[in-house]
DNA sequence: AAATCACATTAACCTATGTTAACTCGATCA
DNA sequence: TGATCGAGTTAACATAGGTTAATGTGATTT
């Protein structure tokens, strides 16, 4: 659909601009897929090849602990993508799954395919190398988050910048996102209410 | 000096595998320095244009708290970079500091001068690629940790991955890592010991 | 409509980690 | 040589966050 390209394309153009000619290379790559609520994109253990551009809905990504409960990474909504990306490179299973918390369409590329365009040709390269620092720039933040504050302070960094899609995530999950469970999320919105 | 070319030449070509004349190119940007104990490659709040590779010695990547306290990012020991990479990316005042943990040798070069590179070669651009695939994977690391493991199984993966300069690193440095204080490290190592 | 279910909230109690302070020890400095 | 200092350890107590369980509620299923 005419939309979904120019969804993917307008991201890819932000990153580095390219003729149209250079975006068919990516473009034709792509499988549109509906992934409805509950249904993973992603599934935690096996060894995956998909590199997902959301066009709609919202994923969570997240570990599994040895007693099955979620440990969640992130969460992706329109616009951005979304893969195990440090498994995909390291060429291992995946740690995290990507599970649809509403019903999501999105874009799949083949990994290996996508990584082929960096062999095709510098442009390639460097939308590759843009992503890898975008990517490196969000898990860093998150790393000095949990190095330097507290949980109550972590969920008021999380409502800034989750702000548009905050009301779609249940609160479980953005207690998981914190690393603190539910119940204690519930007492720190209680104690700091007013 | 030579063995400084060859320190770095063998990270460049573990990367990329370049030619002489293309490994040139970022030789002749660096610049060889001293840093003392104590001394800092990187100051937190200033803005910085440098990347720094280790030779010998070892660095702490910190971030400073209200209160003046340290929150270390990380440790950098020979034969890998060291850098606000983030902030430079970003263009913004470094959010760390590098400071010397004892005497260290490093090559420092100019960071828009590196970023040149990717313009100037393909293959700079594919470096600049890896490396930030590679920040990108510790950075990920360690925000797993601190989404999974308590304070006790931290310190054994930091054990692990530290091997061999741990004995390098003075404890209440290695409790900041960990993002609790010594007095807790003590208390853990000594419950723990059996 | 009744039953079920996932989610959220609250309370009571528990545990990991933080805080403060005292003490030791080895390194450095006067 | 003695004084000082930073690091490390320990203990006592404080607090943030975890655990369990009870309760409510709205959505979904029967």
């Amino acid at each position: 659909m005419k939309e979904h390209k120019s969804s993917l394309q307008s991201f890819v153009n932000s990153l580095t601009p390219m003729e149209e000619s250079e975006f068919l290379k990516i473009w034709e790559l792509c499988e549109f897929k509906k992934i409805e609520k509950s249904s993973f994109f992603v599934q935690a253990g096996s060894q995956e090849n998909k590199l997902g551009f959301v066009l709609s809905g919202l994923f969570k990504v997240y570990y599994t602990d040895s007693e099955g409960g979620e440990r969640i990474r992130n969460f992706v909504g329109p616009g951005h993508p979304v893969a195990p990306y440090s498994d995909l490179i390291l060429q291992q299973n995946s740690s995290v799954s990507a599970e649809a918390i509403v019903d999501c369409e999105i874009l799949s590329i083949p990994f290996s395919e996508y990584q082929s365009l960096f062999n095709f040709s510098w442009k390639w390269e460097r939308l590759g190398r843009i992503v890898a620092e975008k990517y490196m720039i969000h898990r860093e933040m998150r790393e000095a988050q949990f190095l330097q504050l507290d949980a109550w302070k972590r969920f008021q960094k999380f409502t800034e910048l989750f702000e548009s899609i905050a009301h779609l995530i249940p609160k479980k999950d953005v207690a998981s996102y914190l690393g603190i469970n539910p119940v204690s999320l519930s007492r720190l919105i209680k104690e700091n209410a007013q």
